[in-house]
DNA sequence: CTTGCTTATACCCTGGAGGTATGACGGATG
DNA sequence: CATCCGTCATACCTCCAGGGTATAAGCAAG
C-alpha cells in the first residue's frame, strides 16, 4: 500500500463523492474511481459500495479510515523531523500553550543552553490542543501540555501541578465568596474549547464532577476572559494564568475541589534521542527549583 | 514521500551498500542509487554520505531511519486490520505469551461471548516480546502483556499482579532456602529474553536491583525451565507460571523483595472502537472475580 | 598496473498513472 | 412519461517514471 493510495482513498472516504474528491486531489474522476479499484484489489476488500447515486463506506473502509491518520502522521513526523536534522545547525523544537507554563519553559530552555553539546531550542507558541498534533506530525520534538489534553501515543513526565480558580465576572453572585466548590458552579454557563473530546470537558472541569457545559465555545485565553468580563460564561482555569492576567472586570476564587491543573512534558513514545533524555531531566530538575506552591488537592 | 521510498531508504541504510540492499530488494542497483537520489532531492537533505567505497548515514539519515519503523507499522497496521474488518465475520484478535495468564484471557473469551452484537474472538499465541509488535502492526487489537514489556505507544489497563519466584535446579545451593531476596541472587546465571532491551533486563531482574546477566539466551518458558534443570541458569518467573508446571528437578522459592510480575491489557492508544472498551471493560471486572492472589508488594 | 569492489552515468523499455470522451444509471423535475 | 443533471464506470490515448542492461569512474589491495 502506497501513500498516494491512502491520499486518494482518504479524499474519497471525506467526500463520499468521486467526483469532488478528485477534484480536491487535483486529478480527473475517471484516475481516481481507478486507483481505488486498484486498492481494493490489492488489499482484497472492498472499501465502498457505490452505486450511480451514492458512496459509502463499508466496514473495512471504516478501519482504513481509522488507520489513515496514524500513516499520514507518521510520514510527515518523518519527513518534518528529517528536514530538521539535515539543517546546518539542527534545534530542538518545543511547543507550549502560550502562557501557561512559559516562565519555566524560559529557565529550562536557559539551563539546556548551559548543557555542553546542545543544540539550540526552539519554542513555537501554539494553541490549544495543537502541542500533541505538533508532536505527532514531527513539527515539534517536546511538547508542554496541560491536563485535560489526550496523551495517548506519547511518553509524558510529569513538571507541575497547581490548584484552579473560576473566573468569574465582578459582580457575579459567586464572586463575594472566597472560595468555591465544584457543586456551586453547577448551573453556570461554562465555556469549552472547541476540539475538547468529552473526556477532556470531563476533565478540564475537574474530573467525576457533573459540571455544565454549553457555555460559549473559545479559542484562546484572553477570548475566554473576555466572554467571562461580559458575563457570557464562567471558567475555571489554573491560577498562574489568573495571578498573570489581573483584570478589573473580573474576579478569581479558589475552587478547593477541582482537580489540579497538571502540566507534563511530552514526547513520542519510544524516542531514543539521548538530548530527549537531557531535556526532560533537566525540566524536572528545573521545576523543583521553580516551586510552583499552591495547597495540595484534597 | 512514498512507502516505497522508506523501503528503499531502509534497506540501504540497513545494508550500508547499495549492491547488496539492491539485491535484497529484488531491483537493480542503478535504479535504487537513482530512487535514493530523488528521495533526497524531494525531502532536500543528504541522507548518506557515499564515495565509491564507504556509504555512511548522515544526521538526517539518522532521524530518518528512526522514523521508517513507524511508519511501515502504521501501513501494514492498516492493511491488517482493513482486511480482517472485510471478512464476512470480521473477529477481534488478543494475543498473549503462552502459559501465563491463559485461563484467565479464557474466562474473558467465554464473558466476550455472551455481550449480545459481540464479534467472534481469535486468540493468537505469540512469542516473548511478540505481542507488542504484533499490536503495532495490526495483526492483533489486544494484547496481554507481562510486566517487562515496552508499553509504550500503547493504552493500557492493569489486570493482574503476581509475586516472583526463582527457579532453581534441585540441590543448587539456595534450593533448601524457604524464601530468597533479590541479592542472594547476585552472581547467579541469569537467562535473558534475546530481545530484551537494557530497560527490560533490569526491569526483568526486579527494577533497582543489579541482578546479574549473562545467562544463556532462551526463546520460551520450556527452554527457559530446561536450562534451569539442567543447572545452566535460575530463572525469576511469575508464581502462576511455577504453580502450572511443577518439575521433580526444579525448586521455586519465593522472591520477596522482587517487582510482582503484573499483567496488563494493551490496545492502540487512541482507538475509539466501542468494542475495544466493552473487552476491556469485562477483562477488568473477569480479573477480579479469577481472584489471582498472593502477598502484596511490600 | 591490475584486479575487485563499489557507486554513478547513459540509454532503452515498459507499465501504469493521468487525461479526455463517453456510456450507463438513477433521481429530480416538468 | 420524457428530459435533464449528476454520478460512477469504461474505453482509449499519452507520457513519464520506475526498472533493466551496459559501462564508466573511483578507490583500496595485491
Amino acid at each position: 500500500m502506497e501513500v498516494r493510495e491512502l491520499r486518494y482513498f482518504r479524499a474519497v472516504a471525506d467526500e463520499l463523492n468521486f467526483s469532488r474528491a478528485a477534484l480536491r486531489l487535483g486529478i480527473a474522476q475517471p484516475p481516481l474511481s481507478r486507483a481505488i479499484r486498484q486498492l481494493e484489489r490489492r488489499v482484497g476488500v472492498q472499501l465502498f459500495v457505490r452505486d450511480t447515486r451514492q458512496v459509502a463506506l463499508t466496514p473495512a473502509g471504516h478501519a482504513l479510515l481509522a488507520e489513515t491518520g496514524r500513516v499520514f502522521d507518521a510520514v510527515s513526523a518523518a519527513v518534518h523531523r528529517t528536514r530538521r536534522a539535515g539543517q546546518t545547525t539542527p534545534s530542538v523544537v518545543v511547543t507550549a500553550k502560550a502562557g501557561v507554563a512559559t516562565e519555566l519553559l524560559r529557565r529550562v530552555v536557559r539551563a539546556y543552553a548551559e548543557v555542553p553539546g546542545a543544540q539550540a531550542v526552539e519554542i513555537v507558541v501554539s494553541g490549544y490542543g495543537e502541542q500533541t498534533a505538533m508532536l505527532r506530525d514531527g513539527r515539534a520534538d517536546l511538547a508542554l501540555i496541560g491536563s485535560p489534553a489526550d496523551h495517548s501515543g506519547f511518553d509524558t513526565e510529569h513538571l507541575a501541578s497547581e490548584p484552579r480558580v473560576a473566573a468569574l465576572p465582578v459582580g457575579h453572585e459567586l464572586a463575594d465568596r472566597e472560595s468555591l466548590r465544584c457543586k456551586d458552579l453547577i448551573g453556570q454557563p461554562m465555556s469549552q474549547w472547541p476540539e475538547a473530546s468529552h473526556a477532556d470537558r470531563v476533565y478540564w472541569a475537574g474530573r467525576d464532577h457533573d459540571l455544565p457545559t454549553g457555555g460559549p465555545e473559545i479559542h484562546d485565553n484572553s477570548q475566554l476572559l473576555e466572554n467571562v468580563a461580559l458575563g457570557q460564561t464562567v471558567a475555571l482555569i489554573p491560577r498562574s494564568l489568573a495571578e498573570h492576567t489581573p483584570r478589573p472586570d473580573i474576579v478569581y476564587r479558589p475552587v478547593l475541589d477541582a482537580s489540579p491543573y497538571t502540566t507534563v512534558i511530552a514526547w513520542p513514545s519510544g524516542s531514543t534521542a539521548p538530548w530527549i533524555a537531557r531535556f526532560v531531566q533537566l525540566a524536572c530538575t528545573q521545576v523543583v527549583t521553580t516551586v510552583i506552591d499552591g495547597p495540595s488537592s484534597p
